[in-house]
DNA sequence: TCTGGGGTCCTAGGACCC
DNA sequence: TCTGGGGTCCTAGGACCC
């Protein structure tokens, strides 16, 4: 029997989780900022409704926000993670081949069922994550991942749907792809969309009927998995497990334009420390870092762009080790008189733990290091982070985010947790 | 005043080798 | 007018995703 995907995708995933724990939201518009508060990154039904846009900064939609009542949050990644685990928790459950595409989707395999049953079944699925987590969700059903998305996209946009479609048949695939837009399909993104309408390709069901050739030669090969899927022969492996990262990076824009040699070194250190923090979750050390850092390239000021790249003589994971990389890097990178509003860290090229090879020049005492990190991240898990850090990342921290209207970390700090007043009405 | 962060995969073209 | 051919490896850049 053929393998049948659903697909389950939380609904406004961090607009759903802000309003979990805050009752006083339930029906209005939610949106969620990106880091800084820059721009739109997630909104609740009601401010779909009330016209705004995903992506677009705040400043320049205030008037909208403001007009129409729209609460904003101040993105809270560690409350959204933590919500995250819950709701990939509830789903396994249901079966051990489960698929986290990513912060809010999932992928299940499910067993062969006839169509009316999978559709059940999903619902049992959707209304026990409700109940368990909060969160609401969508299911979309199909023979591909392609046409999951599909299913799943439509389910979104209908009420009467109940938050479940299978596309299984024929005829209700081709129905499907008919009133799903080009630029709607996974895998098509802005290039592809302009390309493809220019070329008469407006709808998914157009893409399916694409000459192959053709696509070949203009989408290339990824592009041609895509039609192939939403022909309904699978392309996109089913993969349960998790792939350890190829590449780590840490970058943030900062809350305000920095000058000094002093902060950037701050930041630098801070985000070179939540590398190798990264790195040693997977159990990793890295041969090659690079550093970069930018100027507000929005702004009239100078702008300047670098970066600068290092080979590592003995791959590492060790904390003090990659900070004191990245600073010298830093150093060669700086260049007085700029604006800075942004740096990164990226270490790449990883081994495994236990295969680093040595040097005969290294007279570091690794196993002693090794201890040390090993203490420090206990400490991080258990107490939070920054309760202990490495002197240089400083503690003038003036290159934090802005994070205005930041809501509390409900699951994850004690001090936040969500108390109820049990002597009021 | 204010425009995110963290990833993946693929390809073309250059360097280099025999 | 011709200027070898075929292979591998690496890198930068472009496309995409959430």
């Amino acid at each position: 029997m053929e393998k049948v995907f659903a697909l389950v995708d939380c609904n406004s995933f961090y607009a759903s989780c802000e309003k979990v724990f805050n009752p006083t939201l339930e029906d209005k518009a939610v949106v969620v900022l990106s880091n800084n508060d820059g721009c739109i990154i997630a909104r609740s039904k009601e401010a779909k409704d009330a016209g705004v846009k995903m992506g677009e900064p705040a400043f320049k939609i205030k008037d909208i926000l403001e007009k129409k009542n729209v609460q904003v949050f101040s993105a809270n990644f560690a409350l959204y993670g933590d919500m995250s685990q819950r709701v990939m928790n509830v789903l396994s459950k249901f079966t051990p081949d489960l698929e986290i595409y990513s912060i809010d989707e999932a992928f299940l395999d499910i067993p062969g069922m006839k169509e009316n049953e999978l559709v059940l079944y999903a619902q049992k699925i959707r209304n026990t994550v409700l109940q368990w987590t909060g969160i609401p969700v969508t299911i979309g059903i199909a023979r591909t991942k392609t046409l999951a998305k599909i299913a799943n996209h439509i389910a979104k946009k209908s009420e009467k749907l109940k938050g479940v479609l299978s596309i299984i048949d024929e005829q209700s695939i081709e129905k499907a792809l008919q009133i799903t837009p080009v630029e709607d399909v996974w895998g098509v993104g802005q290039k592809y969309c302009a390309f493809l309408r220019s070329h008469g390709i407006t709808n998914a069901l157009e893409l399916s009927k694409a000459n192959d050739s053709w696509i070949k030669k203009h989408l290339r090969i990824v592009g041609l998995r895509t039609v192939e899927e939403l022909r309904g022969k699978p392309c996109i492996a089913f993969d349960i497990t998790v792939a350890d990262k190829q590449a780590i990076c840490t970058s943030r824009s900062f809350g305000q334009p920095l000058t000094d040699y002093a902060d950037l070194e701050e930041a630098v250190s801070t985000f070179a420390s939540r590398c190798a923090e990264k790195l040693r979750h997977q159990k990793s050390c890295a041969s090659v870092m690079t550093v970069f850092v930018m100027t507000n390239l929005f702004a009239k000021d100078p702008k300047y762009v670098n970066g600068k790249t290092v080979q590592l003589a003995v791959a590492t994971n060790n904390s003090s080790e990659i900070i004191s990389h990245a600073v010298t890097l830093l150093k060669l990178l700086f260049k007085k008189g700029y604006k800075y509003k942004k740096v990164g860290v990226i270490l790449a090229e990883f081994i495994p733990e236990s295969e680093v090879q040595q040097s005969i020049w290294d007279n570091m005492n690794r196993e002693k290091q090794s201890e040390l990190m090993g203490v420090i991240d206990k400490i991080t898990s258990t107490m939070g982070r920054d309760v202990v850090k490495f002197a240089i990342q400083g503690t003038k921290k003036r290159w934090k985010l802005r994070q205005e209207k930041l809501s509390p970390c409900y699951t994850t700090k004690w001090e936040d947790i969500l108390t109820i007043d049990i002597d009021k009405e």
